[in-house]
DNA sequence: CGTCCCGTTGAAGTCTGTCAACATCCGTGG
DNA sequence: CCACGGATGTTGACAGACTTCAACGGGACG
């Protein structure tokens, strides 16, 4: 049995936009079904078109590109209220691949119900696009971060990005958060080696600003820990789809 | 005089999508004006909402985050056919900053009217949606190289870029395209100081693969320098607004 | 002719990567 | 029950890619 959008958990949280009555009728239309997905599922592949469009409902994954030579690039941790799959939907290919890293339920959507969408509702296309901009800003601090700053800050940077959408989604307990990915993952997303990240990682737990074990995130001191993060590390409302 | 939408000198071009007569119609009333820029001029403000949204006509420029420690990362260089604010126009604020190079020719459209062209034209919202699903591709190839390769290959990246760009909108002359920036800017893009990009840009010279000099650039070996490039330096198709 | 901007080159220093070894945890299978 | 391998995290030593500092040349411009 699935979700009713109008019961919908995410909707509400503050992190998202309002949703109105018409716009609710609407998306449950347009829903097609759920999924659940197991730790590990690839759920879409970088260069393909995917059939289906996904609304994070639960659980976490990583996006990321293959290159050449092997290496890997994280582009994004997947937390709940992403939509997946826009590239495809909209461009016919994915320009990276999505993975499940802990058990993720779905809302899917047809691909081809985006045609629907865009012609049937505006607020939903102007949605669409809203949630679009809001990726390439992401992206444009992820790049400056990667770019321009040294490790230490850009896992500063990292981390409280992650705590501020784990609050934002109501996801935090206290100055905790539940984050599940691995050390790699993290040095791949912000062009690290493992050892190195890990290393900075023990110095931010030194200097008192936070720790981060057994996949739960603790922040000790969030005023330093802005300080290093910068603002960059504010996230903005979105719109849900 | 303004050009009229219909003689728009890029629309035919390879690079860029079709574009129906009706679509063309309401573009046009779209339009609200043109506007020309001297080099130098800032287009759009990280931080502000632009009243005004562009296309470019003709010209060069740069798309640029500074970040609090003084540094600044360049996120795009831009080119005939890009389109501009399109975070300011769904998000009310930009991202980055967006800076003419060359003197520059840009179609002006009015931030309200987009709200008009969602509810009164679809296939144009697509279109809106499809720009910003390209420009977030682009960020995941940008960040991929600029995490994960050395600066030899982030610059032959880049370069290929630039040139097939220049292809794509009938700007190269035999194997040379127009390249206006300075090494520093570009060096910002990559994440590189400037005596390193400098020494690389030499290295690359050396090895007959190309030059770049008084904003000429030249691609002597294309093979190699696709080869070096990578995959990730091709360029999409995409909508014109 | 002086100044400013940009490109170029050399030398020295450092942040980060690579290599390597070890600890811990966990599931599997003998 | 314990041995074993695989995955992840941790730490030290060393190497190297890249940054910083510094100096110089050429062209544009007032």
């Amino acid at each position: 049995m699935t979700i009713k959008c109008e019961k919908c958990p995410l909707r509400g949280l503050p992190l998202f936009l309002e949703f109105g009555r018409e716009e609710l009728d609407f998306m449950q239309k347009f829903k097609t079904g759920e999924m659940q997905a197991e730790p590990g599922t690839h759920l879409l592949s970088q260069g393909e078109k995917s059939p289906q469009l996904f609304t994070v409902l639960s659980g976490m994954g990583l996006k990321y590109k293959m290159l050449r030579n092997g290496s890997r690039q994280v582009v994004g941790f997947v937390m709940p209220g992403d939509f997946l799959g826009l590239q495809a939907g909209v461009m016919g290919e994915m320009g990276h691949s999505v993975e499940a890293v802990t058990e993720m339920t779905l809302c899917v959507f047809n691909r081809t119900a985006i045609w629907e969408l865009f012609s049937a509702h505006p607020e939903r296309s102007f949605a669409i696009a809203h949630l679009a901009a809001v990726e390439e800003h992401f992206l444009g601090d992820a790049l400056a971060t990667v770019g321009q700053r040294p490790a230490y800050e850009k896992i500063a940077w990292a981390m409280a990005r992650f705590f501020n959408r784990a609050k934002a989604t109501g996801q935090a307990v206290k100055n905790t958060a539940r984050l599940p990915f691995r050390q790699q993952d993290l040095a791949d997303g912000l062009g690290l080696s493992l050892v190195h990240t890990n290393k900075q990682l023990a110095a931010l737990r030194r200097d008192g600003v936070l720790s981060w074990q057994n996949g739960t995130l603790t922040v000790h001191d969030s005023k330093a820990l802005g300080q290093i993060a910068g603002e960059e590390s504010e996230v903005h409302r979105r719109p849900l789809i």
